[in-house]
DNA sequence: TTGATGATTCGCT
DNA sequence: GCGAATCATCAAT
């Protein structure tokens, strides 16, 4: 019985402006807005409550630290535009391209809450709890069915698109905390979430944990073992 | 052409 | 809480 939105506007797309900042802004920026998927299958939308910023060239967890390549060319594009890439051999993750053209920086989106295309993404997904429906930045993409096919793809008018509608943080309060899954980089706070939201991945959801990242005494004998 | 790695998730104990 | 699964991509040879 969900009146679907199909008639009621879900905003229009942010402008390329709002792309073409620092990555760490744009992260903090985006929480609460609603991002949309028109996917083939129909529409499916969520909140981001969830973002990781990466900085390309300065930033030693970025895919885009060692350079350009097939892989991260779109990070390498104009601010706006989608960047999808392949990992762990079976997860896809999504990140906003940001900054100027050339800076090669990017927000990852770790989690979101659903909004419109519930059913959808259950089926997906192939679970019913809604909080879990996209938590996590490989739950997100399959939730939202988004694929390397959508490596690219411009978020200014196209099928995948952040609204421009204000953003909805449900009383919840903007919080930073180290990235999570990398070696390095751990001493940048560039990892922003919606404090206490259910929908936020990590070790006790929303809530901050203090002087440990996670994973932190996971790697006992690092593997990393490079000169 | 080969070997190694990873911005993760899930299931089992 | 811990370890396995699984494959595209990258760098070196």
């Amino acid at each position: 019985m969900r009146k679907a939105a199909s008639g009621a506007a879900p905003g229009r797309p942010l402008p390329r402006a709002f792309y073409a900042r620092d990555p760490v802004v744009v992260a903090r920026a985006v929480l609460g807005r609603l991002l949309v998927h028109d996917s083939p299958q129909g529409r499916v939308s969520g909140l981001i409550v969830e973002a990781e910023a990466y900085r390309g060239a300065d930033d030693p967890a970025s895919h885009a630290y060692r350079g350009r390549t097939a892989r991260n060319a779109a990070m390498f594009g104009e601010p706006g535009h989608a960047y999808v890439y392949f990992t762990y051999g079976m997860h896809h993750c999504l990140n906003l391209v940001t900054g100027p053209a050339g800076k090669a920086s990017a927000v990852l989106v770790r989690a979101l809450e659903p909004v419109e295309g519930g059913e959808l993404m259950r089926e997906r997904r192939g679970t019913s709890a809604t909080a879990r429906l996209a938590r996590g930045p490989g739950n997100v993409a399959r939730a939202l069915g988004i694929t390397r096919a959508q490596d690219g793809l411009d978020l200014v008018g196209g099928a995948l698109w952040l609204s421009d509608l204000p953003p909805r943080r449900g009383g919840h309060r903007i919080a930073r905390g180290p990235r999570i899954g990398i070696r390095v980089g751990l001493d940048r706070d560039w990892r922003c979430f919606l404090e206490g939201h259910p929908c936020v991945s990590g070790p006790a959801g929303g809530t901050p944990r203090e002087g440990r990242a996670r994973g932190a005494g996971r790697f006992p004998a690092p593997r990393l073992t490079r000169p």
